[in-house]
DNA sequence: TGATAATTATTTGTATGCAAAGTATAATGC
DNA sequence: GCATTATACTTTGCATACAAATAATTATCA
């Protein structure tokens, strides 16, 4: 079959190029897509553990742990051993990654237009659709 | 913005998804879907350079130099300096390499329908023609 | 012709991603 | 209680990706 009918090239195609655009955008305030993600679970609900931001992302724990670790570095979030359980961490939001919700929202929202200017509203509503159903795989 | 409507997000959870079933199923061949494409164009025509294959996957030439090193490794296809520009490479099937396209055409086709078996023909084309809009950025 | 610019590919650095192995701690079962 | 399992996270290894810097060669043009 003729590769510009193979839907994991043209997914791949499309996620490099959309990921690029967002990457851009975010630098601003320096943080990048994969971090975002976790931000916003974080902004959502301070304190969740690794293995909830991995279930939360739908990516690998241990995708977890590098991202963590560099977001750490710039002290955007802090990990906390648990006290019940010493096996677990809690990652809290430090003053950077909490007061930049704002600012990322906003950004996050001109990169979703800018990606999505030449689709009505409609058709952003059924790609979406399909996109989701499709990574439930 | 919910991240559910965040269409990065929405691309990134769809192709990672998708992209980790073809992998499986090409590594039956010891292949990538990465180094699928690179073959599918050597497939078309022999001896293309990497900057050619750069502009026909729409990847930077830096990842094709990784792609094709380590698909010499496996001996799939063979770098030879170009005659007339000394600057220049040209890359070429070896036989392994030329060998397996029904092999993996099998594959792709295969994870293709697996991929797209909740979606009804007009849907998938829907949504491959959103893909190849969107890349388009 | 000889310096400068452009082109081609690679190298280096950074950031994702997963899988599999490793570590520390907690839970279970005999 | 103690050995076995299970859980939570990290580490290591591999494969993409891009950007920026390099190297080698060719083209331009003054």
């Amino acid at each position: 079959m003729k590769i510009e009918e193979c839907i994991n090239y043209l997914l791949t195609q499309a996620q490099i190029k959309v990921n690029l655009l967002f990457k851009k955008n975010l630098s601003e305030c320096g943080i990048t897509p994969a971090q975002y993600i976790l931000l916003y679970h974080l902004w959502g609900e301070d304190g969740l553990s690794p293995s909830q931001l991995a279930a939360l992302s739908a990516l690998d724990a241990s995708t977890i742990t590098g991202l963590l670790t560099r977001m750490e570095e710039k002290a955007l979030v802090e990990r906390r051993h648990s006290q019940d359980d010493r096996r677990g961490v809690n990652v809290f939001l430090m003053e950077r990654g909490a007061k930049m919700q704002r600012e990322i929202d906003g950004i996050i929202e001109r990169s979703n237009a800018q990606a999505l200017e030449l689709f009505e509203e409609d058709e952003q509503q059924l790609l979406k659709n399909s996109l989701k159903r499709i990574a439930k795989i």
